[in-house]
DNA sequence: GTCGATAGATGCAGATTACACATAGATGCA
DNA sequence: TGCATCTATGTGTAATCTGCATCTATCGAC
């Protein structure tokens, strides 16, 4: 038998915000409300999300437009910076919606795991812990 | 007002299973069972997860490994090729307990946002759906 | 004028991923 | 014996994604 691998970072491993959770999020927060990078970012931080890039935010959401999520336009009625504002597409909602089922899957399917529950019950002795 | 982006690519949207996704089924699957790749990728499947690469499950262990989170040893007791069971260190139990809060957190934003309440209820008509 | 907040973006190095393909032991079967 | 198939893990590579630093530009306060 080999040996162990050694843990050799245990620093730094609080979790970050990105990928799919980031995009789902943007696309949430459009649901009902048509919305701007700077401000989509900053509800992110008050609604207690992880940390993340907000240079991350922005090109998610260009991306998000470039796969036909969201759509959007340059908002220049206020004052300050132009801003781009985003809204959600029907292709967006239509994601949005299948997502959720992956979602609720996936939490389901992580506490049975937790819970020391098997996906499928048999083989009750195989790699059980010691 | 400039003219809205077109949608370009309405189909292959269906979710795919990674980065923290992937990482985070895979240690709550080893939270009360040992295990080994090919093992993993199969009980993912059977669990109704969206499609993913069996290479990716693979490098994810790896990557896993090497910060901490899991170790592993080849185990050549059974007949077949050798495999590499991999466990559940101290380091990736408390990541696990982390991302299940920040999980939590997650979830809950979303649903609020779908069902149209806004992160802070201020400014009523700042954007609202026509 | 210049400082800070707002608003969005780019350049680049490094990490991650999908897809194709490689390796190797075990089993079945003609 | 030869050969296909299943099990089990991996590599090579191009494309994509991410974090960090940096840049542009508007506006209000001092």
């Amino acid at each position: 038998m080999a040996q162990r691998s050694t843990d050799d970072d245990p620093q730094d491993v609080r979790p970050r915000l990105h990928g799919e959770l980031l995009s789902t999020s943007l696309l949430a927060f459009l649901k009902n409300w048509n919305a701007y990078g700077y401000q989509l970012a900053q509800r992110l931080t008050e609604a207690g999300m992880p940390d993340f890039d907000s240079a991350t935010v922005y090109r998610t959401l260009r991306q998000l437009e470039k796969t036909g999520m969201v759509s959007s336009f340059w908002d220049t009625s206020e004052s300050g910076p132009a801003r781009r504002m985003y809204s959600l597409t029907r292709a967006g909602e239509l994601f949005l919606n299948g997502w959720m089922d992956v979602l609720q899957n996936y939490q389901t399917v992580l506490q049975k795991a937790i819970a020391g529950l098997q996906p499928t019950g048999d083989d009750p002795e195989a790699g059980a812990k010691p």
